[in-house]
DNA sequence: GCCAACGTTGGC
DNA sequence: GCCAACGTTGGC
């Protein structure tokens, strides 16, 4: 299974927002990295839903549930969409400032390609997170 | 609201 | 194919 982090600012899109849909289309992506990282997600595959711009913090893990395919809302058609549904909120939303301040999370794209706004996570930062956001699986 | 970092566009 | 100009993202 492959590890992600999808951004999503609060004021047009939020967490709460997608819980209570259930279920979403990751559309409006334009950027061929971040198109590239939604093609390879497959299906059980999970992301972290993180708030930018307003909450600066990851507040949810997500689960992939459909695989890439046509953004309508992109006129060129050179652009994806997946679909993700919420899994579960994180008990104690893990900010940006406080990855920050954590030597571990130098290497993190979140950090160091902060405006790509879908990006891989490796299963150790993946871990890290879950725990300190108060998951304990 | 500002601005740094980055991506894209278009003239040459 | 280079690079200046411009637009966007996102932290502060």
């Amino acid at each position: 299974m492959q590890y992600w982090l999808m951004k999503s600012e609060p004021s047009v899109y939020s967490w709460d927002q997608l819980q209570k849909d259930k279920r979403t289309h990751w559309n409006g992506v334009r950027n061929y990295q971040a198109a590239h990282n939604l093609r390879a997600m497959r299906n059980g595959d999970r992301a972290f839903f993180y708030h930018s711009n307003e909450g600066m913090a990851i507040v949810g893990i997500c689960e992939i549930v459909k695989e890439a395919y046509p953004d309508p809302s992109d006129k060129t058609g050179k652009f994806v969409m997946v679909d993700v549904a919420p899994l579960k909120a994180l008990p104690e939303p893990v900010t940006l400032a406080t990855i920050k301040t954590l030597p571990k999370f130098k290497e993190m794209a979140l950090i160091r390609l902060s405006r790509l706004s879908v990006q891989t996570v490796s299963r150790e930062h993946w871990k890290m997170i879950c725990k300190m956001g108060g998951i304990t699986s």
